[in-house]
DNA sequence: GTATTAATGCAAATAACTTGCATTTTATAA
DNA sequence: TTATAAAATGCAAGTTATTTGCATTAATAC
């Protein structure tokens, strides 16, 4: 999606205040390549061959990095999180309530429906880069 | 929130096709009277005093409630479920990235957003009854 | 280079949730 | 009513996702 190069996520781990390892190079790589949100399982299984890294290493990488701002983390009510790399613009989706398909939507803005809410909202005074999930049903499972 | 009256509770639960059951309308009774969509573990505890309710128990009612639609589950990055009755009415929410701060917002619509969504989408053709979660940080952690 | 501190592997632990099985209960039919 | 079949329940044990302890190794700063 949108594919860094080597230097260009050295720069970001560096700037995020965190240590450049192969390790954590190979996380934010294997991410910046894929177009969906990633499961953890499917990040051990990949990146396990190449980079001979346990599964301990790629949790604690996935929180230090989210941590410092450059994952998003999604949930999709399937038990188990799934990340994708922090753009800064928003993230929307279509989630399956039944199966676990989702699809990205890119292109729209809900700006002015999250001002709305800020402005109805009591405990909410602002949102950083927000992600909005709408559960549905797929056409495989409608 | 909702509250409804035992009777209604035994009729819902009937239509959906499901036995009635003490515990199963005891889930759906703590449901009604609470405002922010419930965890398991306080359903659990909330209900193991008075109705003496095994938490396989509760996980199962919740299954099968959320099954027939009844419930809707909710999840928030939190890393367990949370449940709440199914008004079919969509549910809006504003959640902090950073604690465990929720809030539900009444009144707002984005049946135009989700129109628009659907049109760009190939994998969705419909929602149904749909949840909203807008990540951002609550004044606290702000 | 050396020191300091973070990252890593491996195994064990925890949290959330599920399942097997023997025993009630419920709904339905006689 | 009473009998019957199917679903619900408790309790213990099992899974899955994720976290942690600890000894070792590697990355940055001086
Ligand atoms: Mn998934
Ligand atoms: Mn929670
Ligand atoms: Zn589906
Ligand atoms: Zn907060």
């Amino acid at each position: 999606m949108a594919s860094y190069t080597q230097e260009e996520l050295t720069g970001m781990v560096q700037e995020a205040g965190l240590r450049v390892t192969g390790h954590r190079l190979a996380v934010l790589g294997y991410l910046s390549k894929v177009k969906n949100p990633v499961t953890v399982y499917e990040l051990v299984d990949a990146l396990r061959k190449k980079d001979n890294i346990d599964q301990a290493t790629v949790y604690r990488n996935l929180a230090s990095l989210h941590e410092a701002g450059l994952l998003r983390r999604l949930d999709f009510n399937h038990g188990h999180a799934h990340y994708e790399l922090e753009t800064g613009r928003a993230s929307h989706q279509l989630v399956c309530s039944n199966c676990e398909t989702i699809e990205k939507i890119e292109g729209i803005s809900i700006d002015d429906t999250v001002k709305k809410m800020l402005k109805k909202s009591k405990k909410f005074k602002q949102t950083t880069t927000h992600s909005m999930e709408i559960y549905g049903l797929c056409k495989n499972c409608a």
